[in-house]
RNA sequence: GGUUCCGUAGCUCAGUUGGAUAGAGCAGCAGCCUUCUAAGCUGCGGGUCGGGCGUUCGAACCGCCCCGGAAUCACCA
């Protein structure tokens, strides 16, 4: 039962007892402000019509009534127009006892909702980078928040691994490498296709000027250089499913794969479903049959296919270009139609940059206007690109932070001050291993996730991310100073449990029960949200009240064992919820650090 | 120009059904390690919430108009 629920109807009672109705506007309450004393809140001023009277005697008159009817109420204040209700210590106690012994952390029963979370989704043709980490870690994070809201979730990674851009890196290696490969340079597969895509946009630059010092106009220049035509031509050869393209295409895409693999590992991401836009760029056609037949589409005089959104403020749309060949946004209406029937999809969230805002509206427009319902259950979360302190970042004029390396020096960073401080000197290597990659790792994934998606970020690779404060490390360290205290009660066989009886708490200890209680709704909010910064927020503020805490109130000296006991128990859970909120993020935290 | 989004402390960011004196972290300054890990804790300074008008008991939040920034408006994906 909801305390907030179970207030307001106390407190409808109350005003009907008093007033003889509750009035019609909803009753606003709401957690107590910290400045403040008190457990929830109750505004009054929407009932001063009701009560007629002024606000600090309403908030009395309905403060005394309550007190009368909630056995579960400690006392109240008045300011202003704000009645402060506290509830007693053994309530919150109480709850607390049952929380701790609740596997599942507050989470509901399944919601029997199927809900497919698309992200990743990269491109074959270079390694990722700072903005795919975003992505990466939006996604994986989205789709574990909301696995824990009780749905089941399809992490689903949609690789474009076809196109103009994948035949202008093959053409660039097939023109310089002499051959390389991966094995024969040692350099990671992703990154050696990388390589030759940069080396394409040299050449296609450098063809570019000699035309144009040639006297030709900068457009017919980039038409007719050579190595574009090249690429075009390539891409031609592909889709005839050339033999000798195709298995230079498998080949590259097999390099790329491995590096790959080898980042998602790095980042702790996974999918349930790994598809290729070059198994899927055909669907969508009779999708186009279907539009036409509907009158929702136009055929032009040269074959192509066209809706009209101008009506709907937008424009008109291509579907089918004139030689028949489809384009992405018919493809990504086959995929969805082919989604939502064979996985009986609830929901679908495509992590997509801001740049796509309009293909995600469009994609939504056209499958409500084909009669599907379910196009009302397409979610684009919309994140903001990240940006460094020059600008945005640009691949081919290398400004991008590359992931994999940005990845070493933040776990590379984080060994270092490991040593400074001595802190895993009796560690073996291999520990110290681990520990590095998850304090390296966690001050970057918060980092990330702690910024509302929908926000464009900045990035400063100078300033490095921090390690101090409203960081991962700060919640990680937090975790792992409990469960040293943890181990050493264990060692001198101190018993860890709620107590029975009553017992005294501190203001402190009660604040910290209260907070590991919200964590549900904290969950909840973040999946109704998409928004794993509601989750960091949480436990940034959980590991913060437990280290003023730790710091004023010895737990181990304690010399009262039913208090001591009490106070392991309490740590305990707190550690408990860390290591689980983090774990939504994709954060592992440490037994020592 | 159309559409969408953003603008909060020097910097990076919180702040939702409209609520109390707008919060953290970093940076700066001043303190705290014979006491469970100082990646910690405590204190100080720092704000026309881009600007204006409106709605009302009450606006960072809602509406309108400006200013500034971003993305997008391809027979690319």
């Amino acid at each position: 039962m909801n305390i907030e629920q179970f207030l307001i109807s106390k407190i409808s009672e109350t005003l009907t007892a008093l007033y003889g109705g509750a009035g019609e506007a909803p009753l606003q309450v709401q957690k107590t402000r910290k400045e403040f004393t008190g457990d929830y809140t109750l505004v009054v001023f929407p009932l001063l019509k009701l009560s007629r009277l002024s606000p600090e005697a309403t908030a009395n008159a309905v403060g005394e009534e309550l007190m009368r009817r909630v056995a579960e109420m400690k006392d109240f204040n008045v300011i202003k127009g704000f009645l402060n209700i506290s509830l007693k210590d053994e309530f919150w106690a109480g709850l607390f006892a049952m929380a701790s012994a609740d596997a599942s952390f507050g989470a509901g029963a399944s919601t029997g909702r199927t809900i497919m979370v698309e992200y990743s989704s990269p491109n074959t043709n270079k390694p990722l980078h700072l903005g795919h980490i975003r992505n990466n870690l939006l996604g994986y994070s989205v789709a574990e928040i909301l696995k824990a809201c009780g749905h089941r979730v399809i992490k689903a990674n949609l690789v474009n691994d076809r196109g103009i851009h994948i035949c202008k890196s093959m053409i660039a290696w097939q023109l310089f490498s002499g051959g390389e490969t991966p094995a024969s340079s040692g350099l990671k597969g992703d990154h050696l296709v990388g390589k030759y895509y940069v080396e394409f946009d040299k050449h296609y630059k450098a063809e570019i000027k000699d035309l144009m010092a040639a006297g030709a106009t900068e457009e017919e220049s980039k038409r007719q250089a050579p190595i574009m035509l090249q690429a075009q031509e390539m891409l031609r050869r592909w889709e005839a499913r050339d033999p000798e393209v195709y298995a230079l295409w498998e080949r590259m895409n097999g390099w790329v794969y491995v590096g790959f693999e080898q980042t998602y590992k790095a980042l702790g991401v996974d999918f349930d479903k790994t598809s290729y836009e070059s198994n899927t760029y055909i669907l969508g056609k009779s999708l186009v049959d279907e539009g036409l037949q509907k009158g929702v589409f136009h055929r032009r005089d040269d074959g192509s296919v066209w809706i009209d959104l101008t009506a709907d403020g937008l424009d008109e749309k291509l579907l089918l270009r004139g030689d028949g060949t489809s384009v992405y946004m018919t493809q990504d209406l086959g995929t969805a139609v082919q989604r939502f029937g064979e996985e009986r999809l609830d929901d679908m969230i495509y992590v997509v940059g801001n740049e796509q805002n309009y293909h995600f509206q469009v994609l939504k427009l056209i499958l409500g206007k084909l009669g599907y319902d379910w196009a009302s259950h397409i979610t684009h979360l919309s994140y903001g690109m990240v940006e460094l302190p020059e600008g945005k970042m640009k691949s081919r004029e290398g400004t991008v932070v590359d992931a994999d390396e940005l990845m070493d020096a933040m776990v590379e960073t984080a060994r270092e001050m490991s040593v400074q401080t001595g802190k895993l000197d009796d560690c073996s290597a291999e520990q110290a291993d681990a520990i590095s990659a998850m304090i390296g790792m966690g001050a970057l994934k918060y980092f990330i996730l702690k910024v509302d998606p929908r926000k464009t970020m900045l990035f400063d690779p100078r300033e490095s991310i921090d390690f101090n404060g409203n960081t991962g490390p700060f919640i990680q360290y937090t975790h792992a100073r409990i469960r040293s205290i943890l181990r050493k009660a264990s060692e001198a066989g101190l018993d860890c449990a709620l107590p029975s009886a009553a017992i005294a708490y501190l203001p402190a200890e009660t604040t910290l029960m209260k907070q590991v209680l919200e964590f549900p709704e904290a969950v909840a909010q973040a999946g109704r949200e998409f928004s794993p910064a509601v989750v960091g927020a949480y436990a940034y503020e959980l590991a913060k009240s437990f280290n003023g805490y730790y710091h004023d109130h010895s737990i181990l000296k304690e010399s009262d064992p039913a208090v001591r006991a009490m106070r392991l128990a309490l740590a305990a859970q707190v550690a408990r919820v860390i290591s689980k909120a983090m774990a939504l993020l994709g954060i592992e935290v440490p037994e020592r650090m």
